[in-house]
RNA sequence: CGGGGUGUAGCGCAGUCCGGUUAGCGCAUCUGCUUUGGGAGCAGAGGGUCCCAGGUUCGAAUCCUGGUACCCCGACCA
């Protein structure tokens, strides 16, 4: 595996290529853009999933299920959604194949044409707002608050394994609101689930902002996101709530009879995470030894490691770790015993650390006879030397302690990295020898920020939530400006 | 769609410039013995339409023409 994890290496896309492969998490497919999610790397994702479940759960929303396939008229009908979207479409036109005339080979059926094409979902905003029409009629329908967990297709040029592939897995909420102040709220709402969950459960720290108008959603009145910094500098946006107002109900005609007798379309938002949150989990804390993963999104927690000469001592060594495994499993502990004889101690040590287990257990017989077991953790390499009496409590202080410190380690890195700069000069000096976050007066301008992204590759990340007010002028037009945004470099 | 690169054993590669016996190396696999607390050692074995098609030649992995697949860098984007 290619070593040398420097932030902002020339090789980290290599780099971290590698690192998705072998630590088992994914592959690309033959088909063109596509990934192959592997079990060991689809188990981080269905923790992922259980727990933003639950999450939408606890804030009132339901889960559902729209169609694949949106109708080409219904995608039309609202006009920015259409331009943000028509570029990177799959498109169904047929329905049927047949066998050539020489017989070897299938081919379209002319015959089979659709009337109307299909596109394949890349977002499903029309398709679900075309449904809600039928069910909203008065203020007592509303809201609606639905999630669906779902895959999409974006024909995207360029590939990349989870950060972006031409077909993704996420959960997509929309939900339906009687008035502007309820939409906005759950937009902001679901923005902090998000901030929440990157911050706790994968210990990515996030910033969380407004984007600009030239960095929203396709038909929003307002994106929020959740920034994060990879040890590369670049950002990732991993997450994205919108406020829709009341755009998506005029394309569809939703509307309501409102308390006052009057009739209202309704507001909307959606918001989304995607399997592009494995990416920012990858590459967030990845160290040269491969993955390092936050014990709460880890599949296995502890693995133990048996450690023996012969056939005696492994037979003894094996069961005292079984006990220890079971003693943890009483803890709601997640570990595995490998007590596979095919592969040496070194090895299963290399290779566990390279798919992220966060804790180490090896038992020998020096152990058996000390009581004691060696407790490798895999955040800072660190061994020690633990009682097996009352593991189990230990240990889980201790993932708690590996949680903890992995955010914290990834906080103070994406602390020193965000860089306030008065000058375009500095700007882009700051850009090109750091990376990172940089705040820096705009203008306000679309125009400003256009030809910054031309000349230096960097975009508004956001404006963050909380901002503090300050006077100045932009970095690149000079114009006054009353407030410091953040860029960066962005995947 | 532009610019670059690569297709040789399951995987990773050398050999190609400058054509020449039986195409080689590492990892993995199989067998045996010794090993097992940081990716074991020794000995032996198996495994190839050298991406495809055509051409040049006494002779092609190597040269020429055409095709094709994949990777990287841009444009597009969660």
């Amino acid at each position: 595996m290619a070593k040398e994890l420097t932030p902002r290496a020339e090789n980290y896309s290599q780099w971290y290529n590698d690192l998705v492969v072998k630590a088992d998490l994914a592959e690309t497919s033959a088909v063109r853009g596509c990934m192959v999610i592997k079990p060991y790397g689809y188990a981080i994702w269905e923790k992922m999933q259980r727990v933003l479940d639950d999450m939408f759960k606890q804030t009132g929303h339901q889960n559902a299920y729209f169609p694949l396939f949106i109708p080409k008229s219904f995608f039309s009908r609202e006009a920015d959604h259409v331009k943000g979207f028509a570029k990177e479409c799959a498109i169904v036109t047929h329905y049927r194949l047949k066998t050539n005339e020489a017989g070897n080979a299938v081919e379209v059926d002319p015959e089979a044409k659709l009337e109307e094409e299909l596109i394949v979902r890349p977002t499903s905003e029309t398709i679900i707002w075309n449904t809600y029409k039928n069910w909203i009629q008065s203020y007592r329908d509303l809201p609606i608050l639905c999630n669906q967990w779902a895959n999409v297709v974006r024909w995207e040029m360029r590939t990349r394994l989870f950060l972006r592939t031409a077909e993704f897995l996420w959960q997509e909420g929309h939900t339906a609101h009687e008035t502007r102040e309820e939409a906005e709220k759950e937009a902001r709402t679901m923005l902090g689930v998000y901030a929440d969950f990157a911050e706790n459960y994968m210990a990515v720290p996030v910033i969380r902002g407004v984007k600009t108008a030239n960095e929203r959603f396709a038909g929003a009145l307002d994106t929020y996101t959740i920034e994060a910094l990879m040890q590369d500098g670049k950002a990732l946006q991993s997450g994205t709530s919108h406020f829709l107002g009341q755009n998506f109900a005029k394309a569809f005609d939703v509307t309501f009879m409102g308390r006052d007798g009057k009739e209202d379309y309704v507001w909307a938002t959606s918001w989304g995470v995607s399997t592009r949150l494995m990416g920012a989990l990858i590459m967030a804390h990845s160290d040269d030894n491969g993955l390092v993963l936050p014990p709460k999104l880890a599949p296995i927690q502890v693995v133990i490691v048996p450690v023996y000469k012969n056939d005696e001592e492994r037979k003894a060594v094996c069961e005292k770790g079984s006990e220890i495994a079971n003693k943890l499993r009483s803890k709601g502990i997640s570990v595995k015993l490998d007590d596979n004889d095919k592969k040496k101690p070194g090895w299963k040590f290399a290779e566990y650390e390279l798919k992220g287990v966060p804790v180490r257990i090896a038992i020998g017989p020096r152990d058996l006879a000390s009581g004691q077991a060696e407790v490798h953790r895999r955040d800072t390499l660190e061994k020690m030397q633990m009682s097996i009496d009352g593991i189990e409590d230990k240990i889980g202080t201790l993932l708690d302690e590996i949680q903890a410190g992995i955010f914290k380690k990834a906080l103070a890195y994406r602390d020193s990295h965000i860089t306030k700069v008065d000058s375009y000069e500095e700007f882009k000096k700051v850009l090109t020898e750091k990376g990172g976050f940089i705040s820096a007066h705009w203008d306000g301008t679309t125009e400003t920020e256009v030809k910054i992204k031309e000349e230096t590759k960097a975009t508004i990340r956001c404006i963050p939530i909380g901002n503090e007010k300050e006077e100045g002028t932009c970095i690149f037009s000079g114009r006054p400006s009353h407030e410091r945004v953040l860029f960066a470099i962005s995947y």
